[in-house]
DNA sequence: CATTCATTGTGCGCATAACGCACAAAACGA
DNA sequence: TCGTTTTGTGCGTTATGCGCACAATGAATG
């Protein structure tokens, strides 16, 4: 089979572009917002945008549209089709209720980690993300944990897409750094994040396998810093995570 | 503004209806199984598919295409452009400490609601379903107390155009019955289903309202029907929701 | 192994969907 | 009130997307 354009849609792959426009900071949008934010003609923003009103993933309120549940329908495709969150929640919560810690799972996504399980048991504000939150890779937890367990030729390319600002006065952002840093990972089969993606917050990761060893998601708990050490961590949190981690490779596929 | 078929775009239209074609049962597809789901010529389902995969929302191993976490931006558009989950959650966790149960948030979206939010403890396999999932609003404690607050114009239609199957042998179904039902919730401001979605699951739930009273989601706690009576539900859980009620109110605008 | 059936890749002619520009009207902010 | 920005819509153009058909491939069956 041979990629050509003749059989793609291209109004398709405008439309999708134009839900992703649509973030935290931009919960309604005009549509020359849209047309900015996407860079298609406004006449083609407004008829994506439309499109998306009359068959209700979208709302309109005579200026800005916003999207409504139903867009919920196409990410629940894939959660749905997908056993592994399933699968890992219930020991997330396990582990989650042992350490009194959020605990999240994740999977790699480009350059991107997208949370697609987690539990929490704090009763201040959480620190895990909601499941489909993004975070980048290079300097979460569980996003070093992903990148170590690809290629090194693959993890350095996904390093280099990145922008890698530095999110914190903590935050590695060197290539070289950060390379001998996988290396780190993939020798002692887990990633301590300390203050780099936000200060105040710290996450220890290691790998989520299958029946064949194969690295499939990342499981963290992540606290705060002024809590538990990272000493506290490895020696406390560390093999509960390990224990967690062996169960959950005798059951996924 | 006038509502013109030239305003939309058909390919759009058609790949989103491609997407939803996946679900728990349908975790690959192939061209053909995505032109019978859908009703689309072949090579248009085909050139769906291929548009999907070209962008990265999908994958395809020779013959069958599967989605990628990618898809997950597309509902996260939503999720990360609506603040009440975020609002609800620490709330949910805290309930769900208290009382040792699963806690979730959901909102109607046509006939059947959709999970926003939720909060689990049990060591065991959790009752709670994952954020993006969705129940018939018939048959579902927080389906109940979301159509409820609709006016009972708008809640009759609704329930008419639900297909409405008895799930289990204690599923109610009829019209006049369900009605009768939802009158009762307005007055007592809570839902209680018992065994009716499935055998063995107890649930009860009560609006979420924002400061001006308005519902704006609903909120529940789920247990196992062996271990918790409908009685003790309502004497134990009912109070510490509506004091979490209460408390979500004064934030929620 | 041959046959039958289902599925897929692709060519291709055609129709119209989608494009993008332009202009008038409306909305907004100073 | 004026200037700027945004929007709704008309419209001529074109190339996108359609769907049918056919050959090739794969799977199932006898």
């Amino acid at each position: 089979m041979q990629e050509r354009d003749a059989d793609t849609l291209g109004g398709f792959a405008k439309g999708l572009a134009v839900i992703e426009a649509f973030d935290e900071t931009r919960q309604r949008l005009t549509i020359a917002d849209v047309a900015r934010l996407t860079g298609l003609d406004r006449a083609t923003s407004r008829r994506c945008l439309l499109t998306l009103t009359r068959l209700g993933y979208a709302d309109f309120d005579g200026k800005f549209f916003s999207l409504t549940p139903r867009i919920l329908r196409l990410g629940h495709a894939y959660l749905a089709s997908t056993p592994l969150p399933r699968i890992v929640q219930p020991y997330l919560e396990r582990l989650s209720e042992a350490t009194g810690e959020s605990c999240s799972c994740s999977i790699l996504d480009g350059t991107e980690i997208v949370y697609v399980a987690r539990a929490s048991q704090r009763r201040v504000m959480s620190i895990g993300l909601a499941v489909g939150s993004r975070l980048p890779a290079y300097c979460a937890s569980m996003g070093r944990v992903l990148l170590a367990a690809l290629p090194p030729g693959e993890a350095e390319a996904r390093l280099r897409d990145t922008a890698r600002p530095a999110l914190t006065p903590r935050t590695r952002t060197d290539m070289a750094d950060l390379m001998a840093e996988l290396e780190r990972v993939r020798g002692q089969g887990y990633a301590l994040v300390d203050e780099e993606l936000e200060i105040g917050l710290r996450a220890i990761a290691i790998p989520v396998l299958d029946t064949n060893g194969a690295v499939r998601a990342a499981m963290n708990i992540g606290c705060q810093a002024a809590r538990v050490s990272p000493e506290r961590m490895i020696e406390t949190f560390l093999p509960q995570m390990q224990a967690m981690q062996k169960l959950i490779r005798s059951i996924v596929r």
